[in-house]
DNA sequence: CATGAATGAGAATTCATTCAT
DNA sequence: GATGAATGAATTCTCATTCAT
């Protein structure tokens, strides 16, 4: 049933798997086609370009795989927690536990998700994603009501940030643990429906 | 008796002027000598490298010009707020209200904070300000305990980037009011005490 | 069986025998990448860039390429000569005949000898010969005791001076042959033994 | 009797002096007017193109000069010997010693006359003073026929190597006449006459 | 399919010189 | 006289892409 996001010929992984290691440990802007090359014993460029239409392509190849990557470790994560707050708090917690397993997808996704254009399906799709959970939550009314638009940018953002503070400083997977727990009891609160006894 | 952060001589001033804009227009990835002296009417790039000693030095001076603005703006609205939550409140809601005043200042602040290194002055500026505020504001039982740095982390960025998404639809003043509110009350409920009465 | 010391590819080639060119006619300082593709009929210095790693790799390539001709030339006449007072005539004489034959390319080596740091091999390496030849030498006791790095400090920058001066006026040969033996004279005179029935 | 080799006024002065110990420090290719005048505590090139015609003026400025200090050590231990052998010896001896005294202005002067037209009078200059010692010693029976012309180049440019190595390494006063010695030797050695006895 | 050489635009920086004040 | 801002050409190097083999 899973559409085949899978990189094709073998080539073509190698490349992506690369470049996902160049943009994490350099950054995206530094990112080139030489560096990536060079990482994936190339000896030149146009094997890239062969391959791939243009940076872009290749940088979406590297989403998907990253994606594919980083959804078989969370989704299970989520999909195993029970309502709407409890799976906000599975993803936030699984998306920092994820840090442990696969630091370098972690950090090439939100570098490259932070320097894309706002308008890539990459960035859109994880914010339809959160949009569509807070909104049939507060249809089932355990969301308070608030600008979702607004709020999933707010969260997401801040999710990123510190993600990819803690893939900086590799900490041990019970710190991980800590620091998903803070985040989710931050983003738990702030969605949260007012106590029902409350005047206000 | 302020001491002058003020860019000094003319032409610097018009070099960080041209450069907070492009930066604000392309991105802080793609703000080249060659555009930002060709915005700023140079005849050449040699220019730039004349008055600043670097890409470095050119980028702190807008961030220290970017921030000279943005704090005349914001800095009166929050020492008018009463109190610890009033202030964080302020602090969102002004940021937002900044946006309709100064887009371009506050899109090339973000864009140079999001890509600079993260030792960088510039942003552990911006998040020391923060962290005190929380800090005390625990102390003085107003805001619940939690890991100060973590929760910092997430907010600013999260500001930061709704702050962007609204000044790239450059939405009406009553719009960035609304979305001001909006994420004040977010922070402001992810940050609060837990209700007194609460049998948790 | 002998290892390629030569320059590899054709293009390789090409650039080295062109920048030889234009040292040999500019000078070590001007000798840019600009002047060098001009002289190559390259589009642009990128080429450049793109075979060497920089200015000093293709500057180390072309002292390879100088000291592959020139060691061919002098090589066998060295060889050729009987005993270490010969073999430094035959070197000085033999070096200045090779003015006629690859004037560029002396003209080359010295220029870049002169302005490289001294520390370079390729000057180390034409010390290190002298020297040994000296020591043995005096070892063998056909020349006198004397400083040998001291002299033949002199002698070799003496001897590169002579060969630059000569090469700039492209006398005759038989012109060359005579300077070669003025400076061969003054070399063996000044690394003589004392006359042996000599009251001091 | 001396006309004025002095530079004229005190701003003159002030620069040919942070020019030669700019090219001394790091070699006459990387002394721009920038770097001399940052030396000079000069606040703008512009100061220096306002005072000199150009680069050579500068440099000639800086020969003269250098040639008025390195004249007032050299000239009376010079003018102290007797005869043709002993004045070569004393020219080499206390070009040596002129280096425990003045190493910045040795190094400078010869990487001037190094890098510079071999065709400059400064070079010729040097040049001209040792073919006419020559001539007249020839002439006086006390040295060999020999081309006074390529000797020259070859005792001069070996006498100026061994000064700048010396110049690199600093050495003791002693090791700096022990150096001066030895080059003397080879000098008078290569330029005596054969011994009378001798039957060619 | 794969390669690696070629391309040409663009990057930041340094340079000697000029010129209005 | 003196200044320092301005200039524009030149420097090495990197980039993504193309193309013939």
């Amino acid at each position: 049933m899973q559409a085949r996001t899978f990189t094709g010929s073998g080539r073509r992984a190698q490349i992506v798997t690369a470049a996902i290691e160049v943009i994490a440990e350099v950054g995206y802007a530094k990112a080139s086609f030489s560096r990536i090359a060079k990482h994936a014993d190339l000896s030149s460029t146009g094997m890239i370009s062969y391959h791939f239409a243009g940076k872009d392509d290749l940088l979406t190849a590297c989403v998907a795989e990253i994606e594919q990557v980083t959804g078989a470790f969370m989704q299970p994560r989520i999909d195993a927690a029970d309502g709407h707050v409890a799976r906000l708090r599975a993803y936030v917690e699984s998306n920092l536990a994820l840090v442990g397993e696969h630091p370098a997808a972690v950090r090439a996704l939100i570098d490259i998700v932070k320097n894309a254009a706002s308008q890539s399906p990459a960035v859109n799709g994880r914010l339809a994603v959160f949009e569509e959970h807070f909104r049939s939550g507060q249809a089932a009314g355990v969301f308070r009501p608030f600008d979702v638009r607004t709020v999933t940018i707010a969260l997401i953002t801040g999710l990123d940030a510190v993600v990819v503070t803690a893939a900086d400083t590799a900490p041990e997977p019970t710190e991980l643990a800590r620091l998903g727990r803070e985040l989710a009891d931050l983003y738990v609160r702030a969605t949260a429906l007012d106590p029902e006894g409350g005047s206000a």
